[in-house]
Parts: C-alpha cells; structure tokens; sequence
DNA sequence: CGAGGGCACTAATCTATGTGAGTAACACCC
DNA sequence: GGGTGTTACTCACATAGATTAGTGCCCTCG
C-alpha cells in the first residue's frame, strides 16, 4: 500500500472525505504485520477483537470439509478486509490464511466502532465493503456450482484482474497474481490436473498467460464471452463495463 | 408472521428493545405483498427504493448463467431480508424469486435509513443479518465445491432445520419446507435426477423424510455426521449444537 | 555448485454424477 | 370426471473431471 493511513486509502476509493473525517482515520492506530505463503492468520472459532486490511500481497478466507479436501471462498487482496465482519460476528467461521507472502494492517476493534459512531458515512461504507465481498461469495457460488471447467477459470480471470485495476495493482490487461495451481483448484473447486489442462487451454486460446505470480489477458472480449462474465456484481465505482 | 411488526419480530430474535426504539420500528410503515410460486420478486439490474422481509413462505435468491443453468445461492425464510443489501448497493446484481407461494413486508430505504441514523444498535442488527447472510454464502460454497451428493443434501436438510427453529418454524425435528426437487437440485448444483436418488439414499438410511412441503429429520446426529455440520457458521443466539 | 523441495506438467484409468427419455401418481380445472 | 400440468421417480448410457502416479524444471539454500 503506498504511504498513507490504509484504511484512509481504501475508503477514498469511494468517497471523498471531508478533512475531519480524514483526521478521525488518520487517528487510528495501525499495526502492520507481514506474513509468509501459506502461514495460517486466524483460525475458524477465534474470537477477535481487531480487524484487519490486506496492505501487500494475496490472502484468503477458506474451509476444511470432513475428508480433508478444502475450499477457498474468497481471495483478498490489497484494500480488502477478509475479518471485518469479526466486528459484529463473536467468532470466526472460516479460516484466514495467507496466499503468498503478505501484508496486514490490524485496527481494533474498538477504534474502528468509534470511527463508526462518530462518522456514520465511513462506517457505512465499511458496511458497503461487506455487502459487496457477500456478492461476489454469490457470484463464485454460481461459478463453481454451474459453469463448466473452462468458463469458471476464465470468469476467476477476469474477476481478478478488475478488482486488481480497482485496487491499483494493474492495468492493462495485466496483474500481479501470485497464487499456486493447487491454490487455483481450491478455488475452483476442480483438481489440479484438471487446473492445468485448463489453463493450457485457456493459453493455447490466446487468451490468458499465467505464471511467475502474475496474470494477463491478451483478449478481454473472448475471455468475458466464455467466463459469461458481467462485471455489475462487483460493484465497481468506475464502471469499466466492456 | 405473527401480529405485530414484522421488524420488530425480527430484531427481537436477538435484541431486547427499548420502548423507545420499538416505538420507532412499529412507526414504520409497512406494505404487505403476496406473490406465487416461481413468480419473480425482483430482477437483477433493478434498483430498489424499498427492501423487504419475508413472513410467509420461501423466496431465493439465483442467477442464470450463458447456457440457461440455474444457481439457488440463498433460501429465505420467515424474517429473512432477501434484499437488504439494495440498501447500499446501487442495483440487484442476482434475481429474486417465490420459490413457494410467499408473503413478503416492503419498507422504504428512507424509513430504514432514518431507523438506522436515529437507532444505530437496530441499524447494526440489520448490518449483522447481512454478514450471517455472507457467513451462509461461504457455508453454500464449501457444500456445492466439495461435499459429495449425500454430505452435501444432508448439510442442507440440517441448516434448513435450524434455520426454521430459529424463526420460530419448526421444532422437534421437523419443519415446513416447500420447494420440490428440482428446486433442490439448483441449490445443491446437482441435476435432479440425482438429488432423486440422494432423497431416496437419505430415506432408506432412515435419516430423513421429505415430502408434501415438509422436512423431517429421524436422526440428527447421524444426520450432523453425514452432513459434516458444524452449527457455528449460522451464528444463532440460542447454541443449540449437537 | 550440488541437493532437495516445490511446482508445473503429463498420462492412464476410474467414477460420481449428468443426460435423455421416459412412466406413474396426483391435483387442479373446466 | 376426463384432460392437462406438475412433480416424483426410473433406467440406460455418456462424460467431465477426479485420482494416482509419475517426470522434469527451477529455485533456493547450504
């Protein structure tokens, strides 16, 4: 994240805010802590009393089934916060895991319900944070339990790399994505064979390259006709449509 | 619903509410709609001036992909506020639908907007619903990506349970539950022949029998096990656990 | 600079679940 | 009270994708 309070950097992605409200952000204490590739942040139960924001790097929320197989739910990546919800929910019901190495900034709790109090239009848009992250759980629903291998892989594609844009990470068609095949098939839900030949295809299309944590797209149109991707569900305020 | 405010009946599930903030909740007016099974509520795209709950019978929210398949993401029930998001969001990025035939309250986004300035601990409440919602979303991912037929119909079978008792719907093991299989199939992403078959493995195990819009559990916790249930992630006031 | 560990990738085989094409049992309606 | 629509249910067969068991290429670290 560049310099600058996080929190103050994620929200004016939305708004524009008045020099109080800046001030109240500014005010909040944050700790930064780094994390390695496939370190554990939180555990499924924990009780917290802060909450974080991605500052560096890919982290996500996932679930271990009965047999050992595991789903991830969601990817975060920079401005996004993958336990606000810790703030009105007791415990955690997933865990929280770190994709390549990362960067988190933790606010407390308490600090963040002041601000909430106090400045109802940013705790607003942190409630907005949390309605959106709920429509793209939507939208990987809808991905994993009824589009074919190859559409979902691209409809994953083309997700990332918007919300990258948003998040001024790329452009161009291009974006850091530093995430494993096994972490891609935890997300698709399909074997990591299956993510390779996948991919392959998706390459020999002309369509994507993916590799040295990093992805790009070389036909947009054609990717977001296979992914049947429509963008509206992210709720982007720029509306990068087509 | 019962007589009475049907946000008021909501919040009382988990709040106990001042006069004074019961007060304000009864003053907002309320429309009541009925709608048939499989009519549509609301379509995705629109944008909504009014959110609603449910006070009678089935809603869910779905999508459609390119090639016509249909994914159920979410079940609403008795209090449940399909659309509650609309209240921050610009547009529905999914569609609404009657699964059964239903009753659904419309309020203004004003009214909820003045409750939630003039009464933040209800506004919080309603933020709370919407963050259980995405807790059932991530829940649904992990059963439609990684449990097989049988794990995955009993987890729903369990959470609808739970889910009705906590409404004020269901009790000793049986609830009403009127979809029919193929309803069935668009939640669990299997095809209905065989959520056909899985019903009847599930019947014969003696686990279950569902039928004539009703669901009855014969054996939770064989049920629990199978389904690999772990109540946690439904984050109900009252802990009913094994 | 050589060894060990990830990770991408391949190939052969298997299986859970989908598909297509029906029949049977009701419920509703004119 | 027979026609029509809806839902449950069956069977035979097809297939997308899983599984298992590898190989080989880097990168890193000692």
């Amino acid at each position: 994240m560049p310099a600058g309070h996080p929190l103050l950097s994620k929200l004016a992605r939305t708004l524009v805010l008045s020099e109080a409200e800046a001030e109240a952000v500014r005010a909040i204490p944050v700790e930064s802590v780094a994390f390695k590739a496939d370190q554990m942040i939180s555990r499924e139960g924990d009780k917290h009393s802060r909450s974080c924001l991605v500052m560096e790097g890919v982290a996500c929320t996932s679930k271990v089934v009965a047999g050992g197989k595991r789903q991830i739910m969601a990817l975060h990546i920079r401005g996004d916060g993958p336990d606000l919800h810790t703030l009105l929910l007791k415990h955690l019901d997933s865990d929280i895991w770190a994709v390549s190495d990362c960067r988190l900034a933790f606010m407390t709790h308490k600090d963040l319900r002041t601000l909430n109090r106090e400045h109802p239009r940013l705790g607003e848009d942190l409630w907005r944070t949390t309605l959106v992250e709920g429509a793209i759980y939507r939208e990987w629903m809808v991905n994993v339990g009824q589009r074919q291998a190859d559409s979902r892989m691209a409809h994953l594609c083309c997700e990332i790399l918007l919300r990258s844009e948003e998040a001024g990470l790329g452009q161009d068609g291009t974006c850091p994505f530093p995430v494993t095949q096994a972490d891609l098939s935890e997300m698709t839900a399909m074997s990591p064979v299956h993510v390779n030949r996948t991919l392959q295809a998706l390459r020999e299309q002309g369509l994507i390259s993916f590799g040295k944590g990093r992805l790009t797209i070389h036909n947009w149109p054609a990717l977001v006709t296979l992914a049947d991707f429509r963008a509206d569900y992210l709720h982007l305020p720029t509306a990068k449509a087509a």
